[in-house]
DNA sequence: CGGCAAACTTGCACACACTGCACCGTTCTC
DNA sequence: GAGAACGGTGCAGTGTGTGCAAGTTTGCCG
């Protein structure tokens, strides 16, 4: 009952969804993704083998499929902002608001251990691209540009989206570790403020 | 003979990639992607099946390999820019370089056909990631930055890619048709100056 | 030149990924 | 409660991707 809008079926279907991308980021970040079959996955969600490939067409593309609350946190976050705001201004918030859930960082702490994998890394990828994607929509839907005119949305939503996969991945270590050990949130402030800057080098003199 | 740094088996080796990508791109594009086998490629090239695995791990790294010649006229052009121009200027010129490939204009053409095939497509964008790493490594050797504490360079050189890739999805019309029919240069001087107005909407009045 | 050693190619065997098809059970609709 | 629709499952088959053990080419040095 409640809102029957989703009947039980599809809940059901949601619920099993959940549990095989759960178990694939679980199952994968704990003994490595080649070491990880889909027989494996789909028991852990008990389902049939075959089941798996009704939901995903391949293990990474399960492993990965959690981003999308990442997305739906990004695209509200944003939507949620005062409409007479920059658009940058309220990206940066709704940046803010992805670092500062939970369920995003617990992602990236598994997924840390998953780069490398050049597959899985790729479709990583493809989920930020769909972000980017929905994110666009968002800003046409504030401004009213008119997309197939104005490469504004999107080139703002791939630079917001782009801007936080480069702060995870300095935050991550991937370029050795900084020394000032800063924060997410204060690394997402950094690369907002280098957009405003319109990406001209400022850098300080070395230390 | 000639300049002997790379020796004759070498030589071997990267003529066999070559011809392995080739043949993967363009079989592909003629027959999509998911009727082409890695025998047919191999046959292509005129080497066994089992070679091609030992240069590529899966056809769509195949069919995505050439965009590495793009990298490096990216990587190249920038660095041939005088050192004391500011960062984002060069990148204009690096990317106006790249798309004025006939190589790239080629390979853009062809993959157009492959759009929409999922794995494929993340293939592609892990190929731009491995282009911004490039890209971000040219722009510390001139600033002198410090990657480990700075991000800017990584960023500088990610966002110059995602521009590149939001101007030709616009001009291979992912978002429609644009009426001005803009050519890809034009598209990625558009890029720039937004980024170098700081992502400020100034978008105009619709018409 | 002769011959060794490293590296590339190839065939074989095998595990696994992924798909089409058919069947069964459940859920929705009337 | 009967029929339609839909999701779950087993089966069979094609293709991917890898380890292994050859055979062959290339580079190197005595």
């Amino acid at each position: 009952m409640a809102e029957c809008a989703p009947g039980r079926r599809e809940r059901k279907k949601a619920a099993t969804r959940t549990a095989l991308a759960a178990a694939a980021l679980r199952l994968c970040s704990e003994h490595g993704l080649e070491h990880v079959t889909v027989e494996q996955i789909a028991d852990a969600a008990d389902v049939a083998p075959r089941t798996f490939f009704n939901y995903f067409t391949s293990k990474e593309e399960a492993v990965v499929a959690g981003n999308a609350t990442s997305t739906d946190v990004l695209v509200e976050a944003f939507a949620a902002r005062p409409a007479d705001e920059p658009v940058p201004e309220s990206l940066r918030h709704a940046l803010h608001a992805v670092v500062a859930d939970p369920q995003h960082r617990e992602r990236v702490l598994r997924m840390r251990v998953l780069r490398g994998h050049p597959t899985l890394l790729a479709h990583q990828l493809a989920a930020f691209v769909a972000q980017e994607r929905a994110l666009a929509e968002a800003v046409v839907a504030r401004t009213g540009a008119d997309p197939a005119r104005d490469l504004y949305p999107m080139l703002v939503a791939a630079a917001a989206v782009t801007g936080l996969r480069v702060a995870v991945q300095h935050w991550l270590g991937d370029h050795g570790a900084d020394p000032r050990d800063p924060d997410l949130p204060q690394l997402v402030d950094e690369v907002m403020a280098h957009f405003d800057a319109g990406l001209r080098a400022v850098t300080a003199a070395p230390a």
